[in-house]
DNA sequence: CTCAATTAGTTTAAGCCTAAAATATTTTGT
DNA sequence: ACAAAATATTTTAGGCTTAAACTAATTGAG
């Protein structure tokens, strides 16, 4: 393959890429606010504090759902206000806070995980269910790729 | 296939999809900010009119894009100021308006055009090339797949 | 012809996102 | 001990995004 045929090659995975995810996060985006009146980024941190039962330190959110820290505190202040998390400062290192799920946000949660799996299984219930795995590899490996790519300069 | 673990695979698909998408969108925005000054989504819309010599109906913009167009309006806006695009309405039906690449527009397009095309093989460079079509068939699939899902209701 | 429905596009309100600057606290080097 | 560097978090400025309401122009049914 040419150096211009790998490029087109290049181009068309990434554009593919993009109109997938943009068309599945669409999708979800609107399910969330018609049916449950909140949005992916409140339920992507949800969805990380459901796994610490004890908490998470407030700097490892952003890491974890690679976005900006500036970003996380209006989010995690609104969820804070609205019930579903805790906001703790540490007694050890007056800098750091511990966000911690609390009774009402496991409730929600797990009612929105719920709906969440199901539609997600249903906008891909027309993909061959054998090659998942194979486009999970391909995926992992995409990812491991342009990581190594990121890492070098 | 279980259909837990259907789910799961689902999931991880989905996942894997997201990270993928948010770590290369990321860093091509970051590119085009700290080389051109320039957004992807400004840069999206002069790509648009790159393939259209005669111009655009200002209503195809979003639907090609993927994107409302309430959201298109201030992008139009500030390309149309910086002279990189012009529009101007239809004389047959005065609601309508064309939008189409200045001089300016297209110099700046191509130049851009070829950064990004270098970015996206620098970012693409450690995944195997012959396997580039594989993934790409996948991805057709999977949105094919999407967009029939998305149909049936 | 006339007026209700439709269509193209803009505006508004609310929220997400980033980079960079600012604040507060802790750690480190001397 | 204490000034400087580092760390955790918030604030700010600017841009993107959507849904829904709005304006203006056209179409079409009676």
């Amino acid at each position: 393959m040419d150096q211009e045929a790998e490029h087109r090659a290049q181009t068309r995975v990434w554009l593919r890429l993009l109109a997938c995810t943009t068309l599945i996060e669409g999708e979800l985006r609107r399910r969330f606010r018609d049916e449950f009146d909140f949005t992916m980024p409140r339920f992507d941190v949800l969805a990380q504090l459901d796994r610490e039962p004890s908490g998470l330190v407030l700097g490892e959110l952003p890491k974890r759902l690679m976005v900006s820290a500036g970003n996380l505190t209006p989010i995690v202040d609104r969820l804070v206000a609205d019930g579903y998390i805790t906001r703790t400062p540490s007694n050890l290192d007056r800098r750091v806070q511990i966000v911690c799920m609390a009774i009402e946000g496991r409730k929600a949660f797990r009612r929105m995980a719920k709906s969440h799996g199901a539609w997600l299984a249903e906008l891909l219930a027309d993909f061959p269910a054998d090659r998942f795995d194979g486009l999970i590899g391909e995926l992992d490996e995409l990812k491991g790729a342009v990581r190594e790519a990121l890492q070098k300069p």
